[in-house]
DNA sequence: CTTACTGCAAATAGTTTGCAAGAAG
DNA sequence: CTTCTTGCAAACTATTTGCAGTAAG
Protein backbone atom coordinates (compact mmCIF):
# COMPACT_ATOMS: atom_id res chain seq x y z
CA UNK A 1 0.00 0.00 0.00
CA UNK A 2 1.28 3.74 -0.42
CA UNK A 3 0.70 6.26 1.13
CA UNK A 4 -3.24 8.38 0.07
CA UNK A 5 -3.00 9.34 -3.18
CA UNK A 6 -6.37 12.35 -2.95
CA UNK A 7 -7.14 15.08 -0.49
CA UNK A 8 -9.19 14.03 2.44
CA UNK A 9 -12.78 13.84 1.85
CA UNK A 10 -13.05 16.53 4.95
CA UNK A 11 -11.09 19.06 3.34
CA UNK A 12 -13.09 19.02 -0.21
CA UNK A 13 -16.04 19.27 1.76
CA UNK A 14 -14.53 21.78 3.91
CA UNK A 15 -13.38 23.73 0.88
CA UNK A 16 -16.75 23.66 -0.82
CA UNK A 17 -18.33 24.99 2.14
CA UNK A 18 -20.26 21.55 3.36
CA UNK A 19 -20.40 19.81 6.67
CA UNK A 20 -18.38 16.79 7.28
CA UNK A 21 -20.93 13.91 8.89
CA UNK A 22 -20.96 10.85 9.94
CA UNK A 23 -22.97 9.74 7.01
CA UNK A 24 -20.88 11.33 4.42
CA UNK A 25 -17.43 9.79 5.78
CA UNK A 26 -18.81 6.60 6.12
CA UNK A 27 -20.65 6.45 2.49
CA UNK A 28 -17.63 7.90 1.43
CA UNK A 29 -15.11 5.24 2.85
CA UNK A 30 -17.79 2.51 1.77
CA UNK A 31 -17.42 3.84 -1.91
CA UNK A 32 -13.42 3.92 -1.73
CA UNK A 33 -13.31 0.52 0.28
CA UNK A 34 -15.84 -1.05 -2.69
CA UNK A 35 -13.09 -0.57 -5.52
CA UNK A 36 -16.26 0.65 -7.09
CA UNK A 37 -19.38 -0.12 -8.91
CA UNK A 38 -22.42 0.49 -6.30
CA UNK A 39 -25.61 0.87 -6.78
CA UNK A 40 -27.21 3.53 -4.38
CA UNK A 41 -29.32 0.26 -2.47
CA UNK A 42 -26.26 -1.63 -2.14
CA UNK A 43 -24.52 1.21 -0.25
CA UNK A 44 -27.30 1.87 1.85
CA UNK A 45 -27.57 -1.77 2.81
CA UNK A 46 -23.73 -2.03 4.06
CA UNK A 47 -23.96 1.52 5.60
CA UNK A 48 -27.12 0.18 8.22
CA UNK A 49 -24.54 -2.36 9.35
CA UNK A 50 -22.51 0.54 10.65
CA UNK A 51 -25.59 3.47 11.07
CA UNK A 52 -28.23 1.70 11.08
CA UNK A 53 -30.23 4.99 11.63
CA UNK A 54 -28.80 6.20 8.39
CA UNK A 55 -31.88 6.76 5.70
CA UNK A 56 -32.04 5.97 2.15
CA UNK A 57 -32.23 9.74 1.37
CA UNK A 58 -29.16 10.45 2.90
CA UNK A 59 -27.78 8.07 0.51
CA UNK A 60 -29.29 9.79 -2.36
CA UNK A 61 -28.44 13.16 -1.30
CA UNK A 62 -24.83 12.38 -0.67
CA UNK A 63 -24.46 10.72 -3.84
CA UNK A 64 -25.33 13.81 -5.72
CA UNK A 65 -23.37 15.88 -3.61
CA UNK A 66 -19.96 13.79 -4.14
CA UNK A 67 -20.75 13.78 -7.58
CA UNK A 68 -20.37 17.24 -7.78
CA UNK A 69 -17.66 17.63 -5.96
CA UNK A 70 -16.28 15.18 -8.10
CA UNK A 71 -15.46 12.46 -5.43
CA UNK A 72 -17.43 10.36 -7.11
CA UNK A 73 -18.12 8.91 -10.58
CA UNK A 74 -21.51 7.70 -11.79
CA UNK A 75 -21.98 4.77 -13.98
CA UNK A 76 -24.48 4.07 -16.25
CA UNK A 77 -24.59 0.23 -17.24
CA UNK A 78 -27.38 -1.29 -18.64
CA UNK A 79 -29.83 -1.30 -16.06
CA UNK A 80 -32.91 0.68 -14.67
CA UNK A 81 -30.09 2.68 -12.26
CA UNK A 82 -26.61 4.24 -11.77
CA UNK A 83 -23.57 2.52 -9.97
CA UNK A 84 -21.01 4.69 -8.48
CA UNK A 85 -17.12 4.26 -8.20
CA UNK A 86 -14.79 6.55 -6.49
CA UNK A 87 -13.34 9.27 -8.64
CA UNK A 88 -9.73 7.80 -9.58
CA UNK A 89 -7.28 10.08 -11.06
CA UNK A 90 -6.45 7.52 -14.45
CA UNK A 91 -9.33 7.50 -16.24
CA UNK A 92 -10.30 3.77 -17.17
CA UNK A 93 -13.76 2.13 -18.50
CA UNK A 94 -15.79 -1.31 -17.98
CA UNK A 95 -16.21 -4.66 -19.41
CA UNK A 96 -19.51 -6.01 -17.61
CA UNK A 97 -19.63 -10.01 -18.41
CA UNK A 98 -23.48 -10.82 -19.35
CA UNK A 99 -23.11 -14.14 -17.60
CA UNK A 100 -22.04 -13.53 -13.95
CA UNK A 101 -21.88 -9.39 -13.90
CA UNK A 102 -18.42 -9.48 -13.03
CA UNK A 103 -16.98 -5.98 -14.01
CA UNK A 104 -13.23 -5.46 -15.07
CA UNK A 105 -11.70 -2.07 -15.59
CA UNK A 106 -9.43 -1.26 -18.18
CA UNK A 107 -7.45 1.51 -19.76
CA UNK A 108 -6.65 2.08 -22.98
CA UNK A 109 -4.56 4.99 -24.68
CA UNK A 110 -7.24 4.59 -28.39
CA UNK A 111 -9.72 6.05 -25.77
CA UNK A 112 -7.79 9.45 -25.61
CA UNK A 113 -6.93 9.32 -29.45
CA UNK A 114 -10.50 8.60 -30.14
CA UNK A 115 -11.84 12.15 -28.21
CA UNK A 116 -9.43 14.18 -29.89
CA UNK A 117 -10.18 12.47 -33.09
CA UNK A 118 -13.99 12.65 -33.03
CA UNK A 119 -14.07 15.84 -30.82
CA UNK A 120 -11.74 17.38 -33.88
CA UNK A 121 -13.70 15.88 -36.81
CA UNK A 122 -17.20 17.43 -35.13
CA UNK A 123 -15.97 20.75 -33.43
CA UNK A 124 -17.10 19.71 -30.13
CA UNK A 125 -14.55 20.15 -26.91
CA UNK A 126 -14.87 16.59 -25.67
CA UNK A 127 -14.77 16.60 -21.72
CA UNK A 128 -15.84 13.65 -20.67
CA UNK A 129 -16.22 9.91 -22.15
CA UNK A 130 -17.63 6.60 -21.01
CA UNK A 131 -17.19 3.57 -22.57
CA UNK A 132 -18.70 0.36 -21.79
CA UNK A 133 -18.09 -3.28 -23.22
CA UNK A 134 -20.61 -6.17 -22.52
CA UNK A 135 -19.24 -9.81 -23.50
CA UNK A 136 -18.60 -13.31 -21.31
CA UNK A 137 -16.09 -13.64 -18.97
CA UNK A 138 -13.16 -16.65 -19.48
CA UNK A 139 -15.75 -18.46 -16.89
CA UNK A 140 -18.96 -18.06 -18.25
CA UNK A 141 -17.65 -18.49 -22.17
CA UNK A 142 -18.16 -22.05 -21.05
CA UNK A 143 -21.20 -21.99 -19.61
CA UNK A 144 -22.52 -20.75 -22.95
CA UNK A 145 -24.35 -23.80 -24.04
CA UNK A 146 -26.73 -23.46 -20.61
CA UNK A 147 -28.18 -20.48 -21.81
CA UNK B 1 -32.45 7.47 -51.34
CA UNK B 2 -31.42 3.77 -51.04
CA UNK B 3 -33.47 0.94 -51.31
CA UNK B 4 -34.54 -0.44 -47.98
CA UNK B 5 -31.54 -2.14 -46.74
CA UNK B 6 -33.62 -4.16 -43.89
CA UNK B 7 -35.66 -6.59 -43.42
CA UNK B 8 -39.55 -5.92 -42.81
CA UNK B 9 -39.92 -5.51 -39.53
CA UNK B 10 -43.84 -7.56 -40.09
CA UNK B 11 -41.58 -10.28 -41.45
CA UNK B 12 -39.54 -10.35 -38.38
CA UNK B 13 -42.42 -10.26 -36.33
CA UNK B 14 -43.80 -13.25 -38.37
CA UNK B 15 -40.48 -15.38 -37.83
CA UNK B 16 -40.71 -14.96 -34.06
CA UNK B 17 -44.25 -15.62 -33.79
CA UNK B 18 -45.73 -12.14 -32.53
CA UNK B 19 -48.08 -10.25 -34.43
CA UNK B 20 -48.04 -7.60 -36.41
CA UNK B 21 -50.63 -4.90 -34.91
CA UNK B 22 -51.13 -1.20 -36.31
CA UNK B 23 -49.60 0.07 -32.78
CA UNK B 24 -46.40 -2.05 -33.05
CA UNK B 25 -45.97 -0.52 -37.08
CA UNK B 26 -46.55 3.04 -35.97
CA UNK B 27 -44.26 2.46 -33.06
CA UNK B 28 -41.60 1.38 -35.08
CA UNK B 29 -41.95 3.72 -37.97
CA UNK B 30 -41.48 6.71 -35.15
CA UNK B 31 -38.60 5.49 -33.68
CA UNK B 32 -37.04 4.74 -37.50
CA UNK B 33 -37.93 8.27 -38.94
CA UNK B 34 -37.16 9.90 -36.14
CA UNK B 35 -33.99 8.93 -36.48
CA UNK B 36 -32.84 7.79 -33.23
CA UNK B 37 -32.60 9.00 -29.72
CA UNK B 38 -36.21 8.85 -28.42
CA UNK B 39 -36.90 8.39 -25.40
CA UNK B 40 -39.78 6.03 -24.11
CA UNK B 41 -42.47 9.21 -23.29
CA UNK B 42 -41.54 11.35 -26.45
CA UNK B 43 -42.78 8.12 -28.59
CA UNK B 44 -45.61 7.82 -26.45
CA UNK B 45 -46.40 11.63 -27.30
CA UNK B 46 -45.38 11.26 -31.01
CA UNK B 47 -47.41 7.78 -31.51
CA UNK B 48 -51.20 9.40 -29.67
CA UNK B 49 -51.17 11.70 -32.38
CA UNK B 50 -52.16 9.43 -34.56
CA UNK B 51 -53.37 6.77 -32.38
CA UNK B 52 -54.91 8.85 -29.24
CA UNK B 53 -55.73 5.55 -27.87
CA UNK B 54 -52.53 3.63 -27.64
CA UNK B 55 -51.07 3.36 -24.12
CA UNK B 56 -48.11 3.78 -22.59
CA UNK B 57 -48.04 0.54 -21.23
CA UNK B 58 -48.41 -0.65 -24.59
CA UNK B 59 -44.89 1.55 -25.94
CA UNK B 60 -42.78 -0.11 -22.82
CA UNK B 61 -44.18 -3.53 -24.17
CA UNK B 62 -43.43 -2.55 -27.78
CA UNK B 63 -39.91 -1.60 -27.17
CA UNK B 64 -39.04 -4.22 -24.20
CA UNK B 65 -39.77 -6.37 -27.72
CA UNK B 66 -37.87 -4.54 -30.31
CA UNK B 67 -35.27 -5.30 -27.90
CA UNK B 68 -35.23 -8.74 -27.85
CA UNK B 69 -35.66 -8.73 -31.29
CA UNK B 70 -32.91 -6.80 -32.22
CA UNK B 71 -34.85 -4.13 -33.83
CA UNK B 72 -34.16 -1.09 -32.26
CA UNK B 73 -31.31 -0.44 -29.62
CA UNK B 74 -31.30 0.78 -25.88
CA UNK B 75 -28.60 4.02 -25.31
CA UNK B 76 -28.03 4.82 -21.96
CA UNK B 77 -26.90 8.53 -21.75
CA UNK B 78 -26.41 10.65 -18.44
CA UNK B 79 -30.23 10.36 -17.88
CA UNK B 80 -32.79 8.80 -15.91
CA UNK B 81 -34.41 6.74 -18.26
CA UNK B 82 -33.07 5.34 -21.38
CA UNK B 83 -33.13 6.05 -25.41
CA UNK B 84 -33.92 3.88 -28.41
CA UNK B 85 -32.70 3.97 -32.34
CA UNK B 86 -33.76 1.52 -34.71
CA UNK B 87 -30.65 -0.67 -34.85
CA UNK B 88 -28.23 0.23 -37.54
CA UNK B 89 -25.79 -2.52 -38.99
CA UNK B 90 -22.96 -0.07 -38.55
CA UNK B 91 -22.11 0.07 -35.63
CA UNK B 92 -21.74 3.45 -34.42
CA UNK B 93 -21.40 6.03 -30.97
CA UNK B 94 -22.32 8.91 -29.45
CA UNK B 95 -21.54 12.17 -29.16
CA UNK B 96 -23.87 14.28 -26.71
CA UNK B 97 -23.61 18.10 -25.95
CA UNK B 98 -23.96 19.14 -22.92
CA UNK B 99 -24.65 22.41 -23.24
CA UNK B 100 -27.90 21.94 -25.95
CA UNK B 101 -28.71 18.07 -25.86
CA UNK B 102 -27.62 17.57 -29.64
CA UNK B 103 -26.62 14.40 -30.13
CA UNK B 104 -24.08 13.46 -33.26
CA UNK B 105 -23.71 10.14 -33.80
CA UNK B 106 -20.28 8.89 -35.37
CA UNK B 107 -18.18 5.85 -36.42
CA UNK B 108 -14.60 4.99 -36.06
CA UNK B 109 -12.35 1.87 -36.63
CA UNK B 110 -10.46 2.62 -33.48
CA UNK B 111 -13.22 0.95 -31.41
CA UNK B 112 -13.20 -2.64 -33.22
CA UNK B 113 -9.43 -2.14 -32.29
CA UNK B 114 -10.15 -1.74 -28.86
CA UNK B 115 -12.69 -4.21 -28.67
CA UNK B 116 -10.40 -6.78 -29.91
CA UNK B 117 -7.55 -5.54 -27.66
CA UNK B 118 -9.95 -5.69 -23.77
CA UNK B 119 -11.25 -8.37 -24.74
CA UNK B 120 -8.33 -10.68 -25.87
CA UNK B 121 -5.98 -9.26 -22.61
CA UNK B 122 -9.00 -10.18 -20.41
CA UNK B 123 -9.81 -13.33 -21.88
CA UNK B 124 -13.54 -11.94 -22.68
CA UNK B 125 -15.42 -12.31 -25.62
CA UNK B 126 -16.33 -9.10 -25.91
CA UNK B 127 -20.21 -8.55 -27.81
CA UNK B 128 -21.41 -5.26 -27.54
CA UNK B 129 -19.63 -1.70 -26.99
CA UNK B 130 -21.41 1.63 -25.97
CA UNK B 131 -19.62 4.61 -25.91
CA UNK B 132 -20.70 8.06 -24.80
CA UNK B 133 -18.45 10.94 -25.40
CA UNK B 134 -20.42 14.23 -24.08
CA UNK B 135 -19.00 17.73 -24.15
CA UNK B 136 -19.50 20.93 -26.04
CA UNK B 137 -20.84 21.43 -29.48
CA UNK B 138 -19.84 24.22 -31.87
CA UNK B 139 -22.36 26.82 -31.23
CA UNK B 140 -22.74 25.81 -27.05
CA UNK B 141 -18.69 26.51 -26.80
CA UNK B 142 -19.39 30.54 -27.66
CA UNK B 143 -21.50 30.48 -24.40
CA UNK B 144 -19.17 28.89 -22.19
CA UNK B 145 -19.17 32.35 -19.92
CA UNK B 146 -22.98 32.41 -19.37
CA UNK B 147 -23.00 28.92 -17.48
C1' DC C 1 -61.99 -19.94 -33.02
C1' DT C 2 -57.70 -19.54 -30.45
C1' DT C 3 -54.20 -17.13 -28.41
C1' DA C 4 -51.56 -12.95 -28.53
C1' DC C 5 -52.05 -8.09 -27.79
C1' DT C 6 -53.99 -3.88 -25.91
C1' DG C 7 -55.83 -0.39 -22.64
C1' DC C 8 -56.63 0.71 -18.21
C1' DA C 9 -55.73 0.94 -13.47
C1' DA C 10 -53.00 -0.46 -9.94
C1' DA C 11 -48.45 -1.88 -8.46
C1' DT C 12 -43.47 -1.41 -8.19
C1' DA C 13 -38.58 0.40 -8.39
C1' DG C 14 -35.68 4.23 -8.11
C1' DT C 15 -35.16 8.82 -6.62
C1' DT C 16 -36.51 13.44 -4.77
C1' DT C 17 -38.55 16.69 -1.54
C1' DG C 18 -40.96 19.18 2.63
C1' DC C 19 -40.47 19.67 7.11
C1' DA C 20 -39.29 19.41 11.96
C1' DA C 21 -35.63 17.73 14.90
C1' DG C 22 -30.60 17.29 15.45
C1' DA C 23 -25.66 18.23 14.77
C1' DA C 24 -21.54 20.94 12.88
C1' DG C 25 -18.97 24.89 13.09
C1' DC D 1 -26.37 30.38 18.11
C1' DT D 2 -26.90 29.84 13.17
C1' DT D 3 -27.22 27.23 9.31
C1' DC D 4 -26.54 22.84 7.19
C1' DT D 5 -27.84 18.09 7.44
C1' DT D 6 -30.62 14.25 8.62
C1' DG D 7 -34.68 11.01 9.09
C1' DC D 8 -39.15 10.20 8.00
C1' DA D 9 -43.08 10.21 5.22
C1' DA D 10 -45.03 11.61 1.26
C1' DA D 11 -44.44 12.78 -3.58
C1' DC D 12 -42.75 11.84 -8.00
C1' DT D 13 -40.84 9.62 -12.31
C1' DA D 14 -39.98 5.66 -14.97
C1' DT D 15 -41.51 1.19 -15.79
C1' DT D 16 -44.12 -3.21 -15.09
C1' DT D 17 -48.09 -6.14 -14.36
C1' DG D 18 -53.04 -8.22 -13.76
C1' DC D 19 -56.98 -8.57 -16.02
C1' DA D 20 -60.88 -8.31 -19.06
C1' DG D 21 -61.93 -7.02 -23.60
C1' DT D 22 -60.21 -6.88 -28.60
C1' DA D 23 -58.07 -8.30 -32.69
C1' DA D 24 -54.62 -11.09 -35.57
C1' DG D 25 -53.98 -15.22 -37.86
Amino acid sequence: MRAKPRFAPSQILRRARRRSTSQRSLLLDLIQQAGGHLDADELYRRAREQQPRLSLSTVYRSLRLFKQLQLIDELHFEEDHHHYEGHSPREHHHLVCLGCGRVVEFESPLIQQLKADVGGRQGFKVTSAELNLAGLCPRCRGKKGSV
